[in-house]
DNA sequence: CGCGCTAAGCAAACATCTGTGCTTACGATG
DNA sequence: CATCGTAAGCACAGATGTTTGCTTAGCGCG
């Protein structure tokens, strides 16, 4: 009764395990009480053979960053509200929002630690921010293609992005209400010349 | 003469050991080329053994968050220059030195990469922070002694802390010629109605 | 229906990291 | 100058992380 069934073992699909191992990866920097973060421990989270994990990704950083880009891509259905003023805002609620989870602040998490200090660190972290920015990009893009006049993109980052990235990082929340707003017009206030169309 | 020196070993002083450490992990997370940092490799780069490291610091974080708050306290000798607007930018014109360069980063990353997900990472974080923010909160408090009324800390925040961070984290240089000055002008040129100077 | 490809699972070797008992250099103290 | 406490260095053991060779489940294709 005991030994011989050595075939029995079940697997999943890649698909499945990509999901899972993501899954298990976000769990693990927002849950529970301050595991490190490595392949076994996700592994085993995420009922995968570690050695699956080890095979398609390689690395931990690989690993993050390929987690990092698909749940950021997958959670920014943000669209055009017709105004710069509202995508702006509908951007600025959206990461309030993703802020105040545990999930969303260990995204931000995710996106810096799977940031090695590689020969090209620098260009690769400025690539890998400006995939990240892709969305304040399309958003400056419709405006102008409106006739409105946004603020360059680096004023944008330092007050408006910048501020979120901070908090999330160190787990300052926002104020409870109008945080959005309040940085949102601070943004547009002073442009210079801000007018919306 | 080969064999038999057992005894010959030479040591160093705690104090030259603990300065050869903090200095390896800077340069590991600074100079080279992506490795990634552990006791065993800031170790041998220092020059002491290992065994030295585990029984001083116990951990990993533990290094990192002696070595940044000893090397921040260092390197803050900013101090009074009369007036709010000048405090401020000579913290801004610090930073803004300070993340042009390969150490500097290397401390907003360290300071980043020691903070754990402890069970109350929330609040080791957010302490954390506060100290950090010590002497943004002098600052203040020096401001109000001079009858000045600076802006809240968690505008300073949004407003001069964050952009700076934002940058070390991505790399992302600040502009050449007068940052500092933009940024603490928008912060103080906002305080009351937006519509204000 | 059989073939072959891809990738997951398994086990075991291999490498690296972490921790311990011990010795002994160095500095302080009297 | 003798003694003592602290902490660095050494060697080795144990735990953990990483990699490899192999088998085989699932899936598309002829």
């Amino acid at each position: 009764m005991t030994s011989k069934q050595p075939t029995a073992r079940i697997r999943r699909s890649p698909e499945e395990v990509r999901a899972a191992v993501h899954q298990a990866v976000v769990d693990l920097l927002s849950d529970p009480a301050g595991e490190d973060l490595n392949i076994p421990a996700i592994a085993h989270r995420a009922g995968v053979n570690h050695t699956s994990v080890y095979r398609r990704w390689g690395s931990l950083d690989a690993l993050l960053a390929d987690m990092v880009t698909t749940r950021l891509e997958r959670d920014s259905p943000l669209n055009d509200t017709g105004s710069l003023r509202g995508d702006l805002l509908a951007w600025a609620k959206a990461s309030a929002a993703s802020i105040r989870t545990a999930e969303g602040r260990a995204l931000v998490r995710a996106v810096i630690l799977s940031m090695p200090n590689s020969p090209q660190a620098q260009d690769e972290r400025a690539q890998h921010f400006r995939r990240r920015m892709h969305s304040i990009e399309q958003i400056r893009l419709r405006a102008t293609a409106r006739g409105e006049n946004p603020p360059p993109l680096e004023q944008i980052l330092d007050q408006l992005v910048a501020p979120f990235y901070l908090r999330a990082i160190f787990g300052i929340d926002p104020p409870a209400t109008g945080y959005p707003e309040l940085l949102v017009d601070r943004l547009l206030g002073t442009t210079g010349a801000p007018g919306t169309a």
